[in-house]
DNA sequence: CGAACAATTGATCCTCATCAAACCTTGTGG
DNA sequence: CCACAAGGTTTGATGAGGATCAATTGTTCG
């Protein structure tokens, strides 16, 4: 697997970032390419390394001391993600990346990027404003799952999904996701059980279609209707 | 009311900023005085201002379109709030800002900052850390929200207003907290029934002391042993 | 074809929200 | 200084929303 510099112009922290500086990343990055279900770093462990997800598919979750695991979000092609370390020193990784399907990412050394960092405002600003939609989204969900019910959150993170990862596969063929009960269970914070029984009602409904680790949405419309329903 | 710019570097976004900077700031800032209850802006608002409290304290709350609403963060002396226009343009706040008490903050233009941002990455790299520490405080929430218990919930909310608000008196004399049970209601997701129900059994077995929106920690070590208790 | 894993579905139970009523605390005005 | 109002708190009774458990069915892949 080879790396195109010029290809790191997609990572959107890169935005501002000059050609030597794209240089630079690839140069001193390490390619590392992960089977799925294996991991790029686990929750604890020294934040060394951000990543850069060039093919593939990763999840970032977090676990509670009993195991008890929440998805936190879903890495696509471009995506940079592990990068506190450049931001604080001695930092340790909040989250577990772990790949759902085999991936490659470029490890950057977090110490590079922090030297970039102090003389590209461009780039640090890209960084910025990753940080504020990830503040964004998470106080977002917070709120959704302490104040809506299971079946509005679900609808979100069905909407969310959509935006983020759908093959609209041409016009009006639906919005295809490939996720499993399990874990759509864990974005939501319920059980495969609740997730399994709302999908079917709402396939019996024919706001969707679903198979094994799929689910594409027909009427998204109606989707955003349940969300936005109002609550209690 | 007045303000010394050298107070400013308590504020921990400018630990490395210049005094230039700090005289900028407070010359450029306007200085906003807030009664109980009233708000510095609301969610959905344009970001043209961002705040740094100067005195009382405030909390972030977000609403949902039925009006519910969770609190996000209690805002004190010398921190930083309502930043996320200094880094996008033509952002719009996804909170709203009330006073707890009668407050006054300093407000910055967002177009002020972002310039300072351009050329002093010491200061970029404040923000960066507050950032960084918003965000894994909220997945932790998150996580929290989505798999612990109603009791775990509120003792790590507990411990965690410790932490930031607490009032030490002295050694041993246990931490105080003023919050109405609708507040830590707010914060955990849950109800005040439910939190005066949980107070009342742990003053009975003695690990707090409680008053009219008072709460007084008396055995720390309790309340983090409930919130590491094995969930389910 | 069979094993492994994902999904479904029914039955049951438990946590916590909700509602209602009373009680307590604080501040205010007569 | 007392009485009252307003708002915070407590407590009990009830019920609903989902979690949990168990058993079966469906799908994929070697």
């Amino acid at each position: 697997m080879k790396l195109d510099p010029t290809d790191l112009r997609h990572v959107s922290v890169f935005q501002g970032a000059t050609n030597e500086d794209l240089n630079l990343f690839a140069g001193k990055g390490i390619l590392r390419s992960t089977e799925e279900g294996e991991f790029f770093f686990f929750q604890g462990d020294p934040a060394v390394f951000l990543y850069i997800l060039i093919s593939g598919k990763a999840k970032l979750l977090q676990s509670n001391p009993s195991g008890q695991q929440v998805n936190l979000r879903t890495i696509h092609q471009w995506e940079m993600f592990g990068a506190l370390g450049a931001v604080r020193q001695n930092a340790i990784y909040p989250v577990t990346a772990q790949a759902l399907e085999s991936s490659t990412a470029l490890a950057i050394e977090s110490k590079v990027m922090q030297t970039i960092l102090e003389t590209r405002p461009q780039i640090a600003f890209g960084l910025m404003k990753l940080m504020t939609s990830y503040i964004q989204e998470m106080q977002a969900r917070y709120r959704e799952l302490a104040t809506e019910r299971v079946e509005q959150r679900v609808a979100n993170a069905l909407i969310r999904l959509a935006g983020q990862a759908g093959t609209k596969s041409s016009k009006e063929a639906g919005i295809e996701l490939f996720f499993s009960r399990q874990d759509v269970a864990e974005m939501t914070g319920t059980t495969l059980y609740t997730i399994s029984r709302l999908l079917s009602e709402w396939e019996r409904q024919g706001i969707l279609e679903t198979g094994r680790e799929r689910i594409k949405i027909m009427k998204p419309h109606d989707l955003v209707q349940i969300a936005d329903s109002l609550e209690k």
